[in-house]
RNA sequence: GGAGAGAUGGCCGAGUGGCCGAAGGCGCUCGCCUGCUAAGCGAGUGUAGGUCAAAAGCCUACCGUGGGUUCAAAUCCCACUCUCUCCGCCA
C-alpha cells in the first residue's frame, strides 16, 4: 500500500512510475483524499463542540432545566456526527479499497520495460550444458527411473500434481535440507517452519489479496493455503513495532506452497514445472529503508549460492518495469539452464518490496530509543524452489542410459548415493 | 466439545460512568551527583488523523474486535475473537 500524502507530493513522478508498469489511472486519488481531509476536519470539529456541551454537565449551578437542554443539544449534534461519519466511512473505505490495487513504484533503478520483453540479463554462471547426447525432458527422466509418478497424481489429485517415489522423495527431501543448512549455517539465517494456512489479513498484508484472489485457494472457516512461506514469516511481524538493533532479521523457511494458476492452463502442462502444490525454501529480510538495497542484493546472493554449490547453471535477470510483481520495487529472478528443454527456467524470484508490504502490514522499527517508528522494507526470494530444483538436476545430470548422477554436495543428505538408477 | 478466569502503553500492573490517554513500577532518553562500577536525585518518554509554511501549540480518535445503552463508556449491556486453568478427545 501507499503513502496517500507521498502519492499526492510527488504526484508527477508516482504517476509516471506507475505507468510504467502498466497501471495509469490515479486520477481519483486527489479528489477522494481531500474529500477525505476536510469531512475529518469537520467531523473532529462536531465531536469537540459535543465533549464542551458534555462538559457542561459537571459544572457548578447547573439546574434540571439546563441539563434538558443540554441533552438536546448533544443529541443533535450526535446526529450530525452520525450522518457524517457514514459518509466519511464509506469515502474512507473507497480510498482504502483503490489503494489496495494500485502496485508498487518500480525502483529508480529498475529499467523500464512493456514486459518480458524489456528484462535485462544482470550476470550469468557457468556454461549452459551440451550433452552428448538427445537429452530428455525431466518427466521423461522421472517416470522411465520410477521417481515421478504423474499417472497417479492425477488419480488422486487431478492434473497439475505430482508423486515423489522413492530417490526422487529422498531427492526432494535432501534439497530442502540442504538448503537449509546452507542459509541457516553460513548465511545467518534463522529457520522456520510456518502454518500452511493464514487469515485473509495476511493475504493483504503481503498483497496477494484483494486483487490475486481468483489465485489463491480458500478452505474452510475462510483460511487460506499460502501460496508462498512468504506470506506467513512477513506476517509474522504484523502490527510490530521492532528494535532497530535487531534488524536486519533474516529467516529461511521451508514450506509447501499452493497455487490455483488460474490463467495459465496449456501453459507447462507437462511434468512439474507449473503445479498445484510444490516445496519452496524461502528467504524473507525485514531491514531499514538505509540497507535494503544491499540487502536485496546479498539475499539474491545468498540463493545463488545454492545453484554453484549444485553446480548448475544460471543466469540472474533483472525484470523491468512492465514484468516485475504486484508488491515489488526491484527484482532479480534466476533462471537455471534446463539442458532438456534447452532453455533457462525460473527458478528462484528475488525481489524489494521497499515499504510497499511494510506498510500493508503494519511492520515498523524505532530507529533509536525516543524516536518514531518507520517503516521497514521487506526482501524475499526463493533459496530456492525444490521442485524446479529436482529438475533442474535431472536434467543437467542425467546420463545417456537415462540414470541421474548425484550432485556431489548433495551425496550426503542421499545416504551416500552417487547416482539414481 | 464442557466448566471457569482473563484481554489496559515497549513490559508489568491499577482503574466499575464525567476530574482517565489513563495511577504506580520496570525499561528507555537527557541532565545532576559519584575520581571506576553500582546506587541515588531531577526531567522526559504511546500511536494515528487533522490544524500550521514548519515547529511549538491546539483539536479528534484509540484501553482485544464489532455493536448497543447514555448528554457522556476503559468502566454498564450483547455478540465475537484470542489467551490461560481444569475435564474430555486426540497425532
Amino acid at each position: 500500500m501507499h503513502d496517500v500524502k507521498y502519492l499526492l507530493e510527488n504526484y508527477d513522478l508516482a504517476a509516471a512510475r506507475l505507468e510504467s508498469r502498466g497501471y495509469t489511472d490515479l486520477g481519483w486519488l486527489a479528489e477522494l483524499a481531500e474529500k477525505r481531509r476536510v469531512m475529518v476536519g469537520q467531523r473532529d470539529g462536531l465531536r469537540g463542540d459535543q465533549k464542551k456541551v458534555s462538559d457542561s454537565f459537571k459544572l457548578p449551578g447547573t439546574t434540571p432545566e439546563m441539563r434538558e437542554e443540554l441533552r438536546e443539544r448533544s443529541k443533535a449534534i450526535g446526529l450530525q456526527i452520525d450522518a457524517m461519519t457514514a459518509e466519511l466511512e464509506a469515502i474512507e473505505a473507497d480510498l482504502e479499497n483503490r489503494l489496495m490495487y494500485v502496485p508498487n513504484l518500480p525502483d529508480e533503478l529498475t529499467p523500464v520495460g512493456p514486459d518480458e520483453s524489456g528484462n535485462v540479463v544482470a550476470r550469468a554462471w557457468g556454461t549452459p550444458r551440451q550433452l552428448p547426447f538427445k537429452a530428455l525432458e525431466h518427466w521423461e527422466l522421472g517416470e522411465k527411473l520410477n521417481i515421478l509418478d504423474f499417472e497417479r497424481a492425477r488419480k488422486i489429485s487431478g492434473a497439475r500434481y505430482v508423486i515423489y517415489r522413492g530417490a526422487g522423495a529422498r531427492l526432494e527431501r535432501a534439497l530442502a535440507a540442504f538448503m537449509l543448512d546452507i542459509h541457516t549455517t553460513e548465511h545467518g539465517y534463522t529457520e522456520i517452519l510456518p502454518p500452511f494456512l493464514v487469515l485473509e489479513q495476511c493475504m493483504r498484508g503481503t498483497g496477494q489479496l484483494p486483487k490475486f484472489r481468483e489465485e489463491a485457494y480458500v478452505a474452510t472457516d475462510e483460511m487460506f493455503l499460502i501460496p508462498t512461506a512468504e506470506v506467513p514469516v512477513t506476517n509474522m511481524h504484523r502490527e510490530e513495532i521492532l528494535d532497530a538493533k535487531d534488524l536486519p532479521l533474516k529467516y529461511a523457511a521451508y514450506s509447501a506452497c499452493f497455487r490455483r494458476e488460474a490463467g495459465s492452463y496449456g501453459r507447462d502442462v507437462k511434468g512439474m514445472t507449473r503445479v498445484h502444490q510444490f516445496q519452496k525454501v524461502e528467504l524473507v529480510k525485514f531491514t531499514t529503508p538505509e540497507t535494503s538495497e544491499e540487502e536485496h542484493q546479498k539475499l539474491t546472493a545468498d540463493a545463488e549460492r545454492i545453484l554453484q554449490r549444485l553446480e548448475l547453471p544460471y543466469r540472474v535477470m533483472e525484470l523491468c518495469s512492465g514484468d516485475i510483481g504486484f508488491s515489488a520495487a526491484r527484482c532479480f529472478d534466476l533462471e537455471v539452464w534446463l539442458p532438456g528443454q534447452q532453455a533457462f527456467r525460473e527458478i528462484s524470484s528475488c525481489s524489494n518490496f521497499k515499504d510497499f508490504q511494510a506498510r500493508r502490514a503494519g511492520i515498523r522499527y524505532r530507529p533509536a530509543p525516543g524516536e518514531k517508528p518507520r517503516f521497514v522494507h521487506t526482501i524475499n526470494g526463493s533459496g530456492l524452489a525444490v521442485g524446479r530444483t529436482v529438475i533442474a538436476i535431472l536434467e543437467n545430470y542425467q546420463q545417456e542410459d537415462g540414470s541421474i548422477v548425484v550432485p556431489t554436495a548433495l551425496r550426503p543428505y542421499m545416504g551416500g548415493l552417487e547416482v539414481i538408477r
